[in-house]
DNA sequence: AAGCCGGGGGA
DNA sequence: TCCCCAGGCTT
């Protein structure tokens, strides 16, 4: 509809934010800011986005760095797939593509990392490639002016929205189309108290028209929250200090840690320390030992309920776990580590 | 289709 | 508290 783009794009020329990833068409700048916004506020992003162009100029830079290196630059942002996804993608662009991006959404999407909605947005941002984004304030603007009555999680309603993301895409603006409507998303037409009294759309929205603006969107499902319980031994040698780098698939995965017991139930801590202490051989009379108070970390999916042991001794350990790691305190800063124990470090770890 | 993956902000 | 954020991957 070519009267809702014109709209749309007007109110966008006089609204719009003043963000640094709206200045170019350089695709790798498009791809650092879009995989930075996955699922992440523009405030939230910003700083990250500047740290990494700066880490990280070119894509061989990305590339020829460390992925390591990647999730310490990453550190604090959550998701931390997005950053080795990142790397991975940069090494593949530059050993197969000479450093150059995939030039329309098809190659894209290929790429690890990049889904519907990051190929659209490098399609359309950097080649003006007609593909409609569909984000999270996409999916709200169309669900409210169109009313769709499906859950925005399940099939009927991804399809009903995509259909009409199509539509309505304007052939001749595609790359300020798709900024122009996930701005009004994020400033007009939010999750919650939108302002429908001055919004250009008052008149041919169905869910205003239907004073039904709060039912729209709607999901079927909700994520329900697990609690988990961590206990992390401290091990703090006049030197050293043991990490260990997490893997397999869970939470975390190729951020440091300390050693450490996880649950899902409240665990005994003194039977912990204790076992811990036995399988050491450590003497109670050759540490000393004091334990953090609780610190909750809350998670969209789960609730951590973490304690630090900090166990001071000038004892070696005798049976370290294959994956633990005995580095020098003063190398610490370079591991990149959740915010749980980013937060320790900076607070008691005394 | 459903579950999993972080951290933070607004109401 | 609850919901959501310029989503994507795995099972």
């Amino acid at each position: 509809m070519k009267d809702f783009s014109r709209k749309l794009i007007g109110w966008y020329e006089t609204h719009r934010r003043d963000l640094p990833w709206r200045q170019t068409t350089n695709p790798y700048h498009i791809w650092l800011s879009e995989v930075i916004l996955q699922q992440t506020r523009v405030d939230q992003g910003l700083s990250y986005y500047l740290k990494f162009l700066k880490l990280f100029p070119t894509v061989h830079d990305l590339a020829g760095s460390s992925e390591d290196q990647v999730l310490k630059a990453w550190q604090g942002l959550g998701y931390y797939s997005r950053a080795r996804n990142l790397h991975h993608t940069a090494q593949l662009v530059v050993e197969h593509g000479q450093g150059l991006f995939p030039m329309n959404y098809d190659g894209l999407i290929k790429l690890k990392g990049i889904g519907p909605y990051t190929a659209a947005a490098i399609a359309s941002f950097a080649y003006n490639e007609k593909k409609p984004v569909i984000d999270g304030n996409v999916v709200r603007v169309l669900s409210r002016i169109y009313g769709i009555e499906h859950a925005i999680d399940s099939k009927e309603g991804k399809n009903a929205i995509s259909q009409l993301a199509e539509e309505m895409i304007d052939p001749r603006n595609p790359a300020s189309y798709n900024q122009a409507i996930m701005e009004f998303g994020a400033l007009h037409c939010t999750p919650r108290l939108p302002q429908c009294d001055s919004c250009p759309f008052h008149s041919s929205c169905f869910a205003f028209a239907k004073k039904r603006v709060s039912d729209f969107p709607f999901k079927k499902k909700k994520t329900r929250v697990k609690n988990l319980w961590i206990t992390y031994f401290h091990i703090d040698e006049p030197r050293y200090v043991w990490i260990r780098k997490r893997g397999l698939d869970g939470i975390w995965k190729g951020l440091y840690d300390f050693p450490g017991i996880e649950s899902e139930s409240e665990p005994d801590l003194g039977l912990q320390l204790t076992e811990f202490l036995k399988s050491q051989a450590l003497k109670k009379r050759d540490c000393v030992i004091s334990s953090s108070e609780p610190y909750l970390h809350i998670l969209t999916h789960r609730r951590i309920h973490a304690r630090f042991i900090h166990i001071k001794t000038k004892s070696k350990m005798s049976n370290p776990l294959s994956d633990w790691i005995r580095i020098a305190k003063t190398n610490l800063s370079q591991y990149g580590v959740p915010r749980l124990v980013e937060k320790y470090l900076a607070g008691d770890s005394r």
